[in-house]
RNA sequence: GCGCCCGUAGCUCAAUCGGAUAGAGCAUCGGCCUUCUAAGCCGAGGGUUGCAGGUUCGAUUCCUGCCGGGCGCGCCA
């Protein structure tokens, strides 16, 4: 059950029978400190404003219809008119008691579940995946797992960049490599960034090349035999090495999610037309150019978005709003998400209200850029090797997987070489996942080694290590699966700290869906693991003295710590063990 | 020049859409291991929320101006 939902419901009730104005906001939250109880409700202070009556009469009025038998154990009326909840130790019990009983863990699904369309890590097929690639994917799938989870209708949609004019120099270059050496294209993209600077320093430098792979561009748009074959061989070994990352990542995104850039090329021409039509699109020095008042500067000069440039050629603005039609018209989203680059903000807005005006989008459909800023090395510049050049994904995993085994050698001597392996594996790829996760979508982030592994605070391994100390609980008591029967009881202020946490799970989940901010899980996980491990501390399970009752019922709330750490790391895209 | 984003403890980050005394972690200092994994727990200090105004019962949050930083703005993606 999500609490703060049903309050809401209990308190909007109450205060419509004490008189109050119908939509007067409930306004309620959890409690700022603890001895303002569990939950307060803040409405009665607008309200009586607007009502020109005495905040604090209003808010006991309010009380006075409010009932909340046998869940509340108290409810006072603080300050200017502030309604606090106290919750009552028997009914959390009762409701953690509901949520171990349940497969989806007492977390309530959307009433009405909606279709929505997540566009997301969308790499650049020219050049291998790197650093900058990393929170898009990670975010997007993040709240992918958590729109599921609330029963959502989700469709992935890889928009991979492969159809841009790097290509032509791309495949210009392979050509010459392949019959220069014979060699498998495999081999010869086995490492595509240089490939891709080999490419360019040839663009660069020698104007044959350079015009012959500006020719392939136009050939290769033209559906030109051989250009196309070459082209496909670079981008299937290019799909190979992105479908590697998102293995080691355990991102979920398929080859069949992988909807590119060049599958909207047939498009463009019509869409360009039809735009025409409508009298959106006019040419301007040669190009076909979309001007919007939407976004015109002071003196009144609309923006300008070009379709289609002088030459003929297209451009990426084009085909994002044949995708964006495709994604209304055909998958018939009611939402769709778009995780890019907090830098490509205008571009984003330009595209959504072109496709509105156009009337290619529904007006009921929901379009949302969620932006997200860049990772900064430790200088607070863009994260860079000591080099300067860009930093690959994949060494950068390799790296967190060998920096993560070191530790965990050091700290744990008694594990098997595969034991130890796994570890390693899961504890490096989710502190790099988990860093990330953690910080707050739309502002850059500082990359650290140090910080995200030190398994110190907010980091991936705490959470792990909170898991693992549960399940030795488990196997020390010889209990795998089943629990035995009994019954939560909270008594201990430990207990109570804990139960309320996991009862919030539920309300967690329903804002992180809402407004797709995966840092707001994090924070609740390890709160949730804090108040584990002091439980685990405070309140012992297996020692001598604890009765069979007390020690069932803690072995029961340990059991919904474990499952709610599990799952909210699932969310996450980030694996537990038993060990560690 | 125009537009968007940001400025919170020494450092890295929060703050549930305007709520009560702005919270964590790291670092610093002090306690706790013959007892369920000390990768832990318990405690202490640390703030004029960039600056100045305004809106109101109430502002880190909203408005205006300034200072400082990042990014974007017609033929790349």
């Amino acid at each position: 059950m999500n609490i703060k939902e049903y309050l809401s419901k209990q308190v909007r009730q109450a205060m419509n029978e004490a008189g109050l104005p119908l939509g007067s906001d409930v306004l309620l939250t959890q409690s700022t400190r603890p001895e303002f109880g569990h939950y307060q409700a803040n409405g009665a202070l607008p309200a009586a404003k607007k009502m020109k009556t005495n905040p604090r009469e209003l808010a006991e009025a309010i009380v006075k219809q409010l009932n909340l038998e046998n869940i509340a154990e108290k409810i006072e009326i603080a300050g200017p008119g502030f309604i606090n909840i106290f919750l009552a130790p028997d009914w959390l019990a009762s409701q953690c008691e509901n949520a171990i009983k349940d497969s989806h863990l007492g977390v309530s699904r959307h009433s009405t579940p909606a279709t929505v369309v997540v566009d997301y890590s969308a790499p650049n097929l020219a050049k291998e995946m790197h650093v900058g690639h990393l929170r898009g994917t990670i975010i997007g799938d993040a709240v992918v797992r958590v729109l599921e989870f609330m029963g959502d209708r989700v469709i992935r949609q890889n928009h991979m960049g492969d159809w841009g004019t790097q290509f032509g120099m791309l495949i210009a270059h392979l050509e010459d490599r392949l019959s220069a050496e014979q060699a498998l294209a495999e081999v010869a993209l086995d490492d595509l960034e240089a490939f891709y600077r080999e490419a360019k320093v040839r663009f660069d430098d020698d104007p044959e090349f350079a015009s012959r792979a500006r020719e392939y561009v136009v050939k290769l748009q033209a559906g030109d035999t051989h250009c196309l074959r070459l082209w496909q061989k670079f981008i299937d070994i290019s799909i190979k090495h992105s479908e590697a990352i998102y293995d080691k990542l355990k991102v979920t995104l398929l080859h069949a999610h992988i909807m590119p850039e060049s599958a909207y090329n047939n498009d463009l021409p019509k869409l360009v037309a039809e735009l025409r039509k409508q009298g959106l699109a006019i040419t301007d020095q040669g190009a076909e150019v979309v001007f919007l008042d939407e976004f015109a500067d002071k003196e009144g000069k609309p923006s300008p978005v070009i379709v289609q440039k002088s030459d003929g050629g297209y451009l990426y603005a084009t085909s994002d709003l044949a995708a964006l039609r495709y994604r209304n018209e055909t998958l018939k989203a009611d939402r769709v998400l778009y995780f890019v680059d907090a830098r490509q903000s205008l571009h984003l807005q330009q595209v959504f209200t072109v496709a509105r005006k156009a009337g290619w989008v529904r007006d009921e459909v929901s379009l949302e850029h969620l932006a997200f800023g860049t990772m900064m090395g430790e200088d607070g510049k863009p994260f860079k090797t000591r080099t300067g050049g860009t930093v690959k994904l994949a060494e950068l995993l390799d790296e967190a997987v060998q920096r993560a085994d070191r530790l965990v050698v050091e700290k744990n001597q008694g594990l098997s070489p595969e034991e130890r392996q796994e570890i390693a594996k899961k504890v490096g790829i989710g502190a790099v996942k988990y860093a990330d996760l953690s910080k707050h979508r739309t502002s850059d982030y500082m990359f650290n080694w140090d910080s995200m592994l030190s398994f110190e605070g907010n980091t991936a391994p705490y959470l792990q290590y909170a898991y693992t100390r549960i399940q030795s609980i488990f196997r020390k008591a010889g209990i795998n699966g089943e629990l035995p029967p009994g019954r939560i009881t909270l008594n201990e202020e430990h207990e109570i700290n804990l139960a309320l946490k996991l009862l919030r799970f539920s309300e967690t989940i329903e804002q992180v869906a809402a407004e797709c901010t995966p840092h707001q899980l994090c924070s609740y996980l390890y709160e949730l693991a804090s108040l584990t491990m002091s439980f685990y501390e405070n309140c012992p399970i297996l020692k001598q003295d604890i009765s069979p009752e007390i020690r069932t019922g803690r072995l029961r709330l340990c059991q919904l710590a474990a499952r709610t750490l599990r799952t909210g790391l699932d969310l996450l895209g980030i694996d537990v063990m038993d060990k560690m």
